[in-house]
RNA sequence: GGCUCGUUGGUCAAGCGGUUAAGACGCCGCCCUCUCACGGCGGAAACAGGAGUUCGAUUCUCCUACGAGCUGCCA
């Protein structure tokens, strides 16, 4: 069996949406999973969609979700230029539209823009529908070479059929067969000599000899067209494997706008780049038992192309969330505090002990910036009302709540050591003499230390991070507003 | 409009002629608990509709509906 060969060919127009990495990563896990190669090419035929730091932007993201390369614009394996365009500065592009020009499956266009006007015929949802007539297909050679002297701008267009059908196999959708003459005479080289996607996609697979042409389901129906392409030069057809796509909440194609749905957006958001790749490989694919936790390494092990669905799947964030949040609680602390340091700082400013409150948050948290509203009540304390003393399960009310404070605080005035056990130790005795429920106590203190209905931590915990300085002035305080509200 | 593809709970999905139609997220309830979270247990929730084929259809075929993609000198 050869070697399986993928690819991923951005266009380096913006920023990499959780759509491409998913195409990146399929490509880059059907050709590992056979131990084949993975390789990165850049289709920049569209000068005027050309993005500045596009291409910075793939390279960076397939480093940093681990899809590395085995060939591209920086390794070459052989088979390059790997950027479109300096390909077509070797002139392959326009070396094979005019070995297919001699075969008679395209031919020189020279029609202009008015011309082309004229064909328009009909408008569907304020878009043009055009369908081309051949009409240039009927030059003589004497005019062609005329035009071409005369320095005339032309295009090279595919000459398809009007008769018959074409199949082509999908190893997801099965053969699909259309009739030919649904098949448009599509532009293979543009007047700006560049080559289409159409065509260049084409060349490109075969000359780099892909095997496995995997993409995205827009290209499905066009892919009877590339078959064609492929039959007219002799070449081997490549495996098809079209991805189904990914869609919002509405059901509607993933675009720009709806936000937040390029990587580096939920790297922001605070999302780590394991979670995101784990999440996206369900995605459209299910491994054949339940398990949805995999490292890349995993998936590479896992991953049988044939179990990917059909159907587009709808991008919960919702359910990205609780991944992430299953590999923070998974993460090694010191990875997770490096990554937690930041937005604990940027919460924080009083001398506090970090460490500890990230170890609190660290079960607590879905996404980085969930820590803010944890521990904001340890910077500040917040302004409360009165009634959150009062909790029906804890079966405490302002007036207990006043009684237990003011009870306690002389305790833990005359207690030196602060430390979490030895202030719970201390909490536990006040119980027993008093013979209530833990909560009875613990709710009105951790009340009184934070001002908040939750807390990441329980009041012994508080209390140790707050030190006994303010600890003692947040039950003051608590003992305080109870009084003046009774 | 034409062509192509798709349609299992709100979402991701298993299922590939016979099942009480998995599991996960979310939601609800209970337990645990120094509040919340974690964890544990349980619950509500689905085969788009209609014809066939078959002893038997979620699974196969056709039609309809709905959705999506393509219909660019964009990829």
């Amino acid at each position: 069996m050869t070697k399986i060969r993928t690819r991923y060919a951005p266009s380096p127009t913006g920023k990499m949406h959780v759509g491409n990495l998913r195409s990146a990563l399929y490509e880059f896990l059907i050709a590992k999973h056979e131990g084949g190669d993975f390789m990165l090419r850049i289709e920049d035929t569209d000068q005027e969609r050309f993005v500045e730091g596009a291409t910075e932007i793939i390279y960076r993201t397939l480093e940093k979700t681990g899809l590395v390369h085995d060939e591209g614009p920086d390794k070459d394996g052989g088979y390059g230029p790997y950027v479109q365009s300096e390909r077509m500065k070797t002139g392959i592009y326009m070396k094979y539209a005019k070995e297919l020009i001699d075969k008679g499956e395209a031919y020189y266009c020279f029609c202009d823009k008015e011309r082309l006007a004229t064909l328009k015929t009909e408008i569907v949802e304020g878009k043009e529908i055009t369908v081309y007539d051949k009409h240039c297909l009927s030059l003589s050679k004497e005019e062609i070479e005329a035009n071409l002297a005369a320095g005339k701008p032309f295009v090279i267009r595919q000459n398809n059929p009007t008769e018959g059908t074409t199949t082509f196999h999908d190893e997801l959708y099965g053969d699909i067969t259309v009739e030919n003459s649904e098949l448009d005479d599509m532009i293979l080289i543009k007047s700006d000599g560049y080559p289409t996607y159409n065509f260049a996609n084409v060349v490109d697979d075969h000359t780099m000899n892909i095997t496995h042409v995997v993409r995205g389901n827009e290209y499905l129906s066009s892919s009877p067209k590339y078959v064609r392409l492929y039959e007219a030069f002799g070449w081997q057809v490549p495996v098809y494997v079209h991805l189904p796509l990914i869609t919002d909440e509405n059901h509607k194609k993933l675009s720009k706008r709806s936000g937040h749905s390029s990587f580096e957006d939920l790297l922001e958001q605070g999302f780590v780049t394991e979670a995101i790749v784990n999440y996206i490989a369900l995605l459209g694919w299910s491994p054949e038992d339940n398990r949805e936790i995999f490292s890349l390494q995993e998936l590479i092990e896992k991953f049988d192309y044939h179990r990917i669905s059909k159907s587009p799947a709808v991008f919960d964030i919702v359910k990205l969330r609780w991944m992430n949040g299953e590999y923070l609680k998974a993460m090694d602390f010191d990875a997770f505090y490096e990554m937690a340091e930041p937005y604990l700082k940027a919460a924080l400013t009083r001398d506090l002990d970090l460490k500890k409150i990230a170890a609190m948050v660290k079960t607590r948290i879905e996404v980085f910036p969930d820590i803010a509203d944890q521990v904001d009540f340890f910077e500040k304390l917040p302004e409360y009302d009165t009634a959150m003393y009062t909790h029906k399960k804890m079966k405490t009310t302002a007036v207990s709540s006043l009684e237990v404070l003011t009870e306690i605080l002389p305790v833990l005035e005359a207690q030196e050591d602060y430390s979490n056990d030895a202030l719970y130790q201390t909490l536990l005795t006040y119980v027993e003499q008093k013979g209530c429920k833990n909560g009875y106590v613990m709710w009105p203190i951790r009340t009184a230390l934070s001002g908040k209905q939750m807390t990441p931590a329980g009041a012994t915990e508080i209390m140790e991070v707050l030190g006994k300085e303010e600890s003692l002035k947040r039950i003051r305080k608590g003992i305080e507003l109870l009084s003046a509200a009774l």
